[in-house]
DNA sequence: TCGCTCAGTGTAAGCGCTTACATATAAAAT
DNA sequence: ATTTTATATGTAAGCGCTTACACTGAGCGA
């Protein structure tokens, strides 16, 4: 009796068109090996029926997904969404599905995020940043799945990396700030803890200050998840301190968003009163007023490198190739000289 | 000969611990069905074995993923992520995982998605709006996998859907916006076509002014998809016309913060010289100064309600029960009375 | 003591595909 | 005409799970 009632199968389809299931699956899958008559039949039989395969039965039988899974930290913000947006795309002209999960920059959500996505057949992964249990990279190199890491670039890594250096790109915008002329330096810092993104970041200034001879130890530093609103209570902290800064530097542009955004509220004019800047070159960066001096990455041109690289690394099975993109300074009108030098 | 080099299978556990793959599987899925001093055998086994299940195996096995697909039209600006992530702490909570693809805001793509989600298994589907292509209904509906509209509610519909009323919400917001004074409406409106929130917002709009007396046929409108750059190309060219609006009516807040960051670039001050309004209440319209009027719309509710009822479908085979939830006009500084009238 | 029940476990049949291999047929080479 | 080769299709063996059903033996009442 024919499968009638639930969803049509490929031997619903070779029934109906009077040939075997091995025949329409080289139709679908190799056309060119199936001579143009039956080819015709079968896709005709397709089309009636509304066949569509059943991916986890292909899954099964070829070991292949033609997925790649990716856990980015959130998707609150849009920090990851413009790259995200690219590696989807050139993901897509490859021929492979993207799966996106985020784990809310919880590093236990995140192992088991990424078991869900192995688990689902994920042939590799993108994962952010290096800072994990290793126990996750032995997870990985048994189950064989290839994983790259953006958004970070570190050449002696675990696993290979398209990324930039958060360290030096920092450290580039302080030195840029120095040469405004400021000495009362504060920084709002995302929380570093298992985040090496922030960690580099800090590291960056620190860097910088050092080499300027600051006493880094004098730092007035506040250490809080990326949000808007922790932006302007850390804020609002920094400058209801004895020495209030003359810049606080963001560990990004969301936090930076929400200090101005407090700065206006407690009418305070920016860069006048006080200087503020942001990481990562966000949408928001350019929209706020004043707009946020900030450190553009390469969003775009890092999410379609991870894509060809992660495929690489499954296709050839190679190790991966790691490359360090460059980032720019976008001196924008949130920055200017210290309030006493103007 | 163990199965030694690939990722460890139910049957090398099962061999391990000495007992049957039933056993196993039991183990796993309903563990009060086998005697503890069994089950912990089993258990050392799956943890020294680092053992995953093979979704895909279980998948045809049970017919059951555990899955809901959601298709978002875009992933690039935030206005479906407070929901979503509503969404998917709900389902979560209750068992399931999420999927989420993005259509682009185009149909074509939207309907592949599906056909997608529905291939890997969905065992229920969130969809964004009603206005689509009627074959994707029948699919769904010979597929068997239930879906629920979001986003926008209408009780005649095929699906059942979560969600208010874009057109009540736009009416109210328009009756607000003249009852200031208003006279010279201009709109600024997302692509109507295959997207019934811009249709019924803009059918709001019309209602308002036709109630209020206004010729509706003088009204200048300009459609344009939503982002902030169109927004801003969109408001240069209203403000262009002979009779310069005194308010901007924007299709949502991303097409309203556009035209908010071309009207200071032109010079204009917000509310003084023309007033400009958003939907959808989105975190941008508070960071934005001035910050902006616009429809609040009930995110994280929405998100989570809509888990609800699709899970409900899923698992009691239910029609899904329809509701519609309440906005909320949230005046702000970016409308005031129009210029004349100061 | 003897069935009878029932909890705990095992056996094995699929789920819907892909693909190695076998087979059939036609075209080319001898 | 016969053999060789290439091409098109069919046959059937899994892929790693779940679960209906069969089986076993302990505990129970009669």
């Amino acid at each position: 009796m024919p499968n009638t009632s639930a969803a049509p199968t490929l031997d619903d389809v070779a029934k109906k068109a009077g040939v075997s299931t091995a025949t329409v699956s080289r139709c679908l899958n190799t056309p060119d090996r199936v001579v143009e008559a039956t080819r015709k039949r079968v896709m005709i039989a397709v089309d009636t029926l509304g066949y569509t395969p059943n991916f986890a039965a292909r899954v099964m039988a070829a070991k292949r997904t033609f997925t790649i899974g990716a856990i980015i930290p959130t998707m609150e913000n849009a920090i990851f969404a413009r790259g995200l947006q690219a590696f989807q795309e050139e993901l897509h002209a490859r021929g492979y599905t993207l799966l996106v999960s985020s784990s809310a920059y919880k590093p236990e959500v995140e192992k088991e995020q990424i078991r869900t996505l192995v688990a689902r057949g994920a042939d590799g992964l993108l994962l952010i940043g290096h800072d994990r249990d290793p126990e996750i990279y032995e997870y990985l190199d048994r189950q064989k799945v290839p994983a790259l890491v953006a958004w970070s670039y570190q050449s002696d890594a675990r696993l290979p990396s398209i990324g930039f250096s958060n360290r030096d790109a920092m450290r580039a915008l302080v030195e840029k700030v120095i040469a405004h002329g400021h000495e009362r330096i504060a920084m709002i810092s995302g929380v570093r803890q298992g985040n090496d993104r922030a960690q580099q970041r800090f590291a960056g200034l620190t860097d910088a200050l050092t080499a300027r001879g600051f006493d880094g130890d004098a730092l007035n530093i506040i250490e809080t998840p990326y949000e808007i609103e922790n932006g302007a209570e850390a804020f609002k902290k920094l400058m209801s301190s004895s020495t209030k800064p003359s810049v606080v530097l963001c560990g990004n542009d969301v936090l930076a968003v929400g200090a101005l955004r407090q700065a206006i509220d407690m009418g305070l004019r920016v860069p006048q009163d006080v200087s503020i800047t942001g990481f990562d070159d966000i949408e928001l960066a350019r929209i706020v007023s004043p707009a946020l001096t900030t450190v553009h990455v390469p969003h775009r041109e890092m999410g379609r490198k991870a894509a060809c690289e992660v495929v690489a690394m499954v296709e050839k099975e190679s190790a991966g190739q790691s490359e360090s993109l460059q980032t720019e300074i976008k001196l924008r009108a949130s920055l200017g000289p210290p309030p006493a030098k103007r």
